[in-house]
DNA sequence: GTTGGCGTATTTTTT
DNA sequence: ATACGCCAAC
C-alpha cells in the first residue's frame, strides 16, 4: 500500500539554474519546446499517442522552476491518477533537483479532498469528514428508498445513483432537478436526491462527486477562500483533459481566473470516460473558451511503428468527430498486427499464452513487456488461469482492489467510526458484525429514534438508555458497542494511528472472527488485514500529517491503476486501466460483437465512437507488437454463447494485418468482390479452415506447450474410444461451437452450439444436408473430434 | 436474533 | 456461476 506524499506548506524558492534549463529543453523536440516556453497565458496542448504529452507537461513544470519563473508553492497539476502525479512529481524532482516542496500534484478529487481537509469548516465539514465510495453511497441510497417508500420496482438503488451522480457532475441541484425530471426512473430520484444530500451531510461525509461539487459551493460562498488559492497558484497543469467533467472544468476556471496561466494536456481521440461525466466539450471549446489561448499540436508519434500507428489511424478515422490531427513517426514499419482468432475463451488464453511464451523465449522479452488489454474485468479469469498453468508471472490491475475487499472495507469501517462516528453507512457496515447482537428489529429502532429526534445514528446509540422501545438486552449490546467507538475515539489524538488500528480491530473481534474457520479465504482474509495494518504504519511513519483520518481520505481515493507494478510480470487489465501506459508487447482480446463494442454501447452513435476510441486506446499501447484476438465463442452468465467477430476488424486497414496462418485479414467490406458462395447460414464459420486450429498447434515449433496440447488432444481421442472418459470436459479437448466431429452414426459433422456443463451438456451438431442439425447429450455421444 | 436455503439479477468501463 | 436479498425455521 502506498500513500500520495504530502508537501509541506511553507514556500519555497529556488534560483533560477541554467544548466537545468538547458537539460529540461535539450530533452525536447522543437514543437515541445513551443509548449514548454508558452508561460504567458493560457495554452492547450493537443497532442496525440505516444507524443510526449505527460513528458512535456513534466518539463514545463520543470522549467517555470528552473527559470525562476515560478515557485514550487505557486504550481498546481492535477492528474488523472494518483499514480500518474507520483511519477510527475518525481520526474520533475529528477529535473531541477530536490526543491519541490509546497508544489501540489494530484488528482482533482484528491487535491480538493485536500482544500476541504484545510477550509471545508467554512461550509459545514469537519476535517475528518468520510468520502463514501460507490458501495457507502449505494447503502445511503438503499435507506433513503426504504425510508420514502420509493419501491425498487421502478428503478434499482443503482439506477437512482447514477442518476443522482449525473446531475451532480452536471452540477444540478436538487431542487432544480425535481423540476427537469421525467419519467418514473427520474422521479423516483428527484425524491432520493435531495433525501440523499441531506443524510451525507448529516454522516459529514462526501461522494466522490461532493469532492469537486463542495469546493466549488466553498469558492462560491467565501470568494475570501477562493482569492486564497487564486493568488497562490499562479501555473494551474491540468493532465488528460479531455476526461474532465463539468465540475472539474469549474474548478479549472476558477482557479485560472486571476493569471490566466492554465495550461492543459489532452487528446480528444482518448476520451474514454463518457459515462463517468467526461464532457468532450470541455477539450473541443477551449479556445472558444480562452480566446487567447496558445494552441500546440503534438502529432508524432515516438512510441509505436509505423504498421501500429496505420491501425490505429485507420480506426479513429471512421468517428466523425475528432479535432485535426496528423499522426506521423520516424520509427520503422515493424511487425504486421496479428489477428488471432479462437474458438472459446480458453483457446483465447492459451494462444496469448504462447504467444506471449514463445515471445520470451525467442525474442528475448521480458514478462513485464507484455499487456494483455480487454473490455471487462471478467475477462481475466481464463487468461489468468493458462498464465498461471504455465507458471509466467503475471498481475492483475483491478478487478476487486485492495481497500474494496470486504474484509478491508468492515476493518476501515471501524476506523472511520473512530474519526467520524456520525459516518451512518459504516455503523451499519458493522454495527453488528461481529454478531453482537444487535439484529434488525434493534437497529430499526435505534434508527427510529434518530429520525423521530433529529439525531444520527450515533447520537441515538449515545442516548440508548433513553429509547423505551428495546429491551436491557438490547441496549447492553448497544452500549457494548458504543463503549468499543467511543474508547479508541478518545484515543485517537494521543495514539498512533497503526496501533489504534490494530487494537480496534482485535478487540473489535474481526480478526478472531476471521480465525473462526480455518479456510484457504479466511487465512488470506486474516492476512490482508494485518497487510492493513503494516500499511498504516508506513503511512504514519512517511507522512507529514499521520493522522487516521488523513490516511483514510487517502485510501479513499485510491484506485486499481495506483497499484504498484513495478516487478517483472505480465499485466492484465481493462482497456480503460491502460490509458496513459505502453509496452512493447499488447494483446486486444475478446474483439466480439456484443464484447467490443459492447452491447449496450453499439445502439447510440455516441457510445458506439466512445467504444472505438478505446479500441484506439489500446491499439496505441503497443510499441512493437500488436495482437488482435477474438473468440467464436464465449461464456456468460454461465452459458455458452457464440459470437462473431467485431465489427471493428471490419474497420481496420487491413494492409498492416496479417492472420495467424500468414493471410491477409478477410473483410466484410472485401467479401463482395472475392467470394460469390455466401449463401445460407452466413454467420456461420465464414473463412474458417477446419484445419487451422491443429495446423496451428503443430506450428508452435515444437515448443513445449503445443507438445502439450497435442497430448491432450490424443487423450480425449483415447478416452472417447475407450468410452470411458467424457469428452465434454473444459480445457482438454473442447466441443465448442466451430469443431469438426465425427460421430459413430452420423459421421462428420461440425458443431454449432454449445448448451449446458458437465453431465447436462448438449450440443448442437450439423451433419451435412442430408442428416441436418442433431441435438446431442455429449454423456453419451462419444463425439470425436476431428479438427 | 441467527442461520440456512432458495430464487433472482448480474457484468461496462471508474475518480 | 455467483452474489445478494428475502423468507422460513431454529
Amino acid at each position: 500500500m502506498r500513500q500520495i506524499p504530502i508537501q509541506r506548506e511553507e514556500p519555497t524558492s529556488i534560483d533560477p539554474d541554467p544548466e537545468a534549463e538547458k537539460r529540461i529543453l535539450d530533452g525536447l523536440n522543437e514543437r515541445q519546446r513551443e509548449a514548454v516556453k508558452a508561460t504567458d497565458g493560457p495554452v492547450m496542448i493537443i497532442a496525440g499517442p505516444g507524443s510526449g504529452k505527460t513528458r512535456t507537461l513534466t518539463h514545463r513544470i520543470a522549467y517555470l522552476l528552473a527559470t525562476g519563473k515560478a515557485k514550487p508553492h505557486e504550481i498546481i497539476a492535477l492528474t488523472f491518477t494518483n499514480k500518474a502525479a507520483r511519477e510527475m512529481q518525481e520526474r520533475v524532482q529528477k529535473l531541477v533537483g530536490d526543491q519541490t516542496k509546497g508544489m501540489w500534484v494530484g488528482t482533482f478529487h484528491s487535491s480538493f479532498a485536500r482544500v476541504l481537509r484545510i477550509d471545508g469548516e467554512k461550509i459545514g465539514y469537519s476535517r475528518d469528514f468520510s468520502i463514501y465510495d460507490t458501495d457507502d453511497s449505494k447503502r445511503i441510497i438503499k435507506q433513503q428508498m426504504n425510508r420514502l417508500n420509493v419501491s425498487t420496482d421502478d428503478v434499482s438503488p443503482r439506477g437512482i445513483q447514477n442518476l443522482i451522480s449525473d446531475a451532480k457532475n452536471r452540477m444540478v441541484s436538487p431542487e432544480k432537478y425535481a423540476s427537469v425530471a421525467r419519467g418514473r426512473a427520474q422521479d423516483a430520484a428527484a425524491k432520493i436526491y435531495p433525501a440523499y444530500e441531506k443524510a451525507l451531510r448529516k454522516a459529514n461525509a462526501m461522494d466522490f462527486d461532493d469532492l469537486l461539487l463542495r469546493p466549488l459551493e466553498l469558492f462560491d460562498e467565501h470568494p475570501d477562500v477562493l482569492e486564497k488559492y487564486q493568488t497562490r497558484w499562479k501555473y494551474v497543469h491540468i493532465d488528460e483533459y479531455q476526461d474532465t467533467n463539468h465540475a472539474q472544468y469549474m474548478l479549472a476556471r476558477n482557479l485560472a481566473d486571476a493569471h490566466d496561466n492554465l495550461c492543459v494536456v489532452g487528446d480528444d481521440a482518448q476520451s474514454i470516460y463518457a459515462f463517468r461525466g467526461a464532457d468532450i466539450t470541455n477539450i473541443l471549446s477551449f479556445e472558444k473558451d480562452f480566446p487567447d489561448a496558445t494552441t500546440v499540436r503534438l502529432e508524432q508519434n515516438y512510441r509505436s511503428t509505423g504498421r501500429i500507428l496505420a491501425l490505429a489511424d485507420s480506426i479513429i478515422k471512421e468517428n466523425d468527430d475528432q479535432l485535426d490531427k496528423e499522426l506521423w513517426t520516424e520509427n520503422d514499419d515493424g511487425e504486421y498486427i496479428a489477428l488471432m482468432e479462437s474458438l472459446s475463451e480458453k483457446d483465447e488464453a492459451k494462444k496469448i499464452e504462447r504467444r506471449i511464451r514463445d515471445l520470451h523465449v525467442r525474442e528475448g522479452l521480458s514478462h513485464g513487456d507484455f499487456a494483455v488489454l480487454y473490455r471487462t474485468n471478467a475477462q481475466s479469469r481464463p487468461i489468468e488461469e493458462a498464465l498461471r498453468k504455465e507458471n509466467v508471472p503475471y498481475q492483475v490491475i483491478g478487478g476487486t482492489p485492495f481497500y474494496q475487499r470486504k474484509e478491508i472495507k468492515d476493518a476501515l469501517a471501524y476506523l472511520r467510526l473512530i474519526v467520524n462516528p456520525n459516518d451512518t453507512a459504516n455503523i451499519q457496515r458493522v454495527i453488528n458484525y461481529p454478531t453482537r447482537g444487535i439484529g434488525r428489529k434493534t437497529q430499526e429502532r435505534l434508527q427510529n429514534f434518530a429520525n423521530k429526534h433529529g439525531f444520527t445514528l450515533w447520537q441515538a446509540i449515545e442516548r440508548v438508555e433513553d429509547i423505551d422501545t428495546l429491551s436491557t438486552r438490547a441496549k447492553n449490546a448497544v452500549e457494548s458497542f458504543r463503549f468499543l467507538i467511543a474508547k479508541y475515539a478518545s484515543k485517537a489524538e494521543s495514539m498512533p494511528a497503526d496501533e489504534l488500528a490494530q487494537e480496534i480491530i482485535r478487540e473489535a473481534g474481526l480478526l478472531s472472527e476471521l480465525r473462526k474457520d480455518h479456510t484457504r479465504e479466511n487465512l488470506m482474509r486474516w492476512e490482508n488485514v494485518q497487510d492493513l495494518v503494516s500499511g498504516i504504519a508506513d503511512f504514519v511513519a512517511s507522512s507529514d500529517d499521520p493522522s487516521l483520518s488523513v490516511f483514510l481520505q487517502e485510501i479513499a481515493l485510491m484506485t486499481s491503476q495506483d497499484e504498484e507494478d513495478d516487478a517483472d510480470q505480465v499485466t492484465l487489465m481493462t482497456l480503460h486501466a491502460s490509458k496513459g501506459l505502453e509496452y512493447p508487447v499488447v494483446f486486444v482480446a475478446g474483439l466480439e460483437e456484443g464484447l467490443f463494442p459492447l452491447e449496450m454501447a453499439a445502439k447510440e452513435k455516441q457510445d458506439l465512437e466512445e467504444e472505438r476510441r478505446l479500441f484506439y486506446v489500446g491499439a496505441t499501447r503497443a510499441e512493437e507488437y500488436l495482437f488482435l484476438s477474438w473468440a467464436r465463442s464465449r461464456y456468460r452468465y454461465g452459458d455458452r454463447e457464440t459470437k462473431t467477430r467485431s465489427r471493428f476488424l471490419d474497420e481496420i486497414n487491413s494492409d498492416v494485418v496479417r492472420t495467424a496462418g500468414g493471410g491477409e485479414l478477410d473483410q466484410k467490406k472485401n467479401r463482395f468482390k472475392s467470394s460469390s458462395d455466401g449463401g445460407s447460414d452466413s454467420s456461420n464459420y465464414d473463412g474458417v479452415d477446419p484445419h487451422y486450429y491443429r495446423r496451428n498447434l503443430r506450428d508452435g515449433s515444437g515448443s513445449g506447450a503445443s507438445n502439450g496440447k497435442e497430448r491432450k488432444l490424443k487423450r480425449i481421442e483415447q478416452s472417447s474410444g475407450g468410452g470411458r472418459r467424457v469428452v465434454y470436459d473444459e480445457g482438454q479437448g473442447e466441443i465448442v461451437p466451430g469443431v469438426r466431429v465425427e460421430h459413430s452414426k452420423f459421421g462428420e459433422g461440425k458443431v454449432q452450439d454449445v448448451e449446458g456443463r458437465g453431465e447436462k451438456a448438449t450440443a448442437v451438431v450439423y451433419f451435412g444436408s442430408d442428416i441436418g442439425n442433431k441435438k446431442l447429450k455429449l454423456k453419451y455421444a462419444r463425439l470425436r473430434i476431428i479438427g
